[in-house]
Formats: structure tokens, C-alpha cells, sequence
DNA sequence: GAGAACTCATAAATTACATCA
DNA sequence: TTTGATGTAATTTATGAGTTC
């Protein structure tokens, strides 16, 4: 299979002399599979699990844990990436919406200066939780807006 | 009980090697 | 063949929790 060209007995014969090379072991597919799928199950092993594997894959305890330490930081960096990529997202929908709603104050305000133009009230509705007056005209705001909000923010 | 000293486990940062375009 | 980029095994360092005295 795949193991260090040294032991760790080979290390302790060879204090006094310079350190080996470090060599770097190259997992086969068959062990990475075996340690994804165990990585899948638990992300933490306790002593047990971690001699078992390490008895199954042919490698030493250390190595095992060593795997699961770097999968551990794989993993945490790949969800830091995948959020900084939603926020991003969500950065963006927000903006464009503010631009909307910058406009449309805009276009309110142009009709205050000319109350001919004026939406006639029939058109206006109110929200029944926030009391705030809307144009009938821009559903699709609101549809946008809840689009680009999480979950638990949504609540109005 | 408080705290210093120690051990152990883990995360984070870094190094160094293997591989590939 | 050489070289730079990339992935990742391995090492080092920092930190927190638990235990003992």
C-alpha cells in the first residue's frame, strides 16, 4: 500500500544525525475514499476509530489524524467561501434594490411637484403591518425584496 | 475555593514536497 | 527539460479545557 519510506523507530535512529528528508506520502484513491467516507460520518475520531482506520489503511494513527485535522480546515474554508459567495449575492440584490427605491422616491416626488399627475388613491394600498403607503404599480419590488432577504429576515 | 503547573486535543498558520500544465 | 502554480501531507505554534497538587 502506501506508507512513509520510514518509521517513527527509523526517526528515533537517526537522532544525533541530520532529520531524514521529509518525504511526503501520496494517499491512494482507495484511502482518501475510505476517509472521506468516514470524514462524511463524523468529523472528529475518537482513539478507537482512529487506531481502526489506521490499522485498515495501513498508515500510522498520526497520519490519520493529521488527515482529519487538514480535511477539518478544507472544509471550514470551502463554507467561508460558499458564505463570503452569499453574501456577495446578497450585497448585490440589496444595492440594486436601493437603486429602485431611489428612483421611485425620485418619481414621488416628481408627482408632488406636479399633483396633476398624482396616482389616483384607488391605486395606493397600505400595509397592514407596517402602516406604510405603496404604489399598486410595484409589486414586484416587494417580490424582489423578499427574494433577496435570508429566511428569518423575511418577516416584515 | 483560588490559582499555578501540567497535559491533551484541536485550530490556525506555515512549510515542503509531489504533480501537472 | 524547466518552471511556476496548485494541492495537500506534515510540522509548528497558539489556545482552551480538564486535571492535579
Amino acid at each position: 500500500m502506501n506508507r512513509l519510506p520510514w518509521s517513527e523507530d527509523d526517526e528515533e535512529l537517526c537522532h544525533g544525525g541530520s532529520a531524514p528528508p521529509r518525504k511526503k506520502l501520496r494517499l491512494t484513491r482507495e484511502q482518501s475514499r475510505l476517509l472521506e467516507d468516514s470524514f462524511r460520518q463524523n468529523h472528529t475520531l475518537n482513539p478507537k476509530q482512529k487506531e481502526a482506520l489506521a490499522k485498515h489503511l495501513m498508515l500510522r494513527p498520526r497520519q490519520i489524524e493529521v488527515w482529519f485535522q487538514n480535511r477539518r480546515a478544507r472544509s471550514k474554508l470551502k463554507q467561508t467561501e460558499m458564505e463570503c459567495e452569499y453574501l456577495k449575492r446578497w450585497f448585490g440584490s440589496l444595492t440594486e434594490q436601493n437603486h429602485r427605491l431611489h428612483r421611485e422616491v425620485e418619481e414621488l416626488r416628481a408627482m408632488k411637484v406636479a399633483p396633476s399627475t398624482v396616482t389616483s388613491t384607488s391605486s395606493l394600498t397600505m400595509c397592514p403591518r407596517c402602516e406604510r403607503v405603496t404604489t399598486a404599480a410595484s409589486p414586484s419590488m416587494a417580490a424582489s425584496a423578499k427574494k433577496a432577504l435570508p429566511l428569518k429576515e423575511r418577516e416584515h
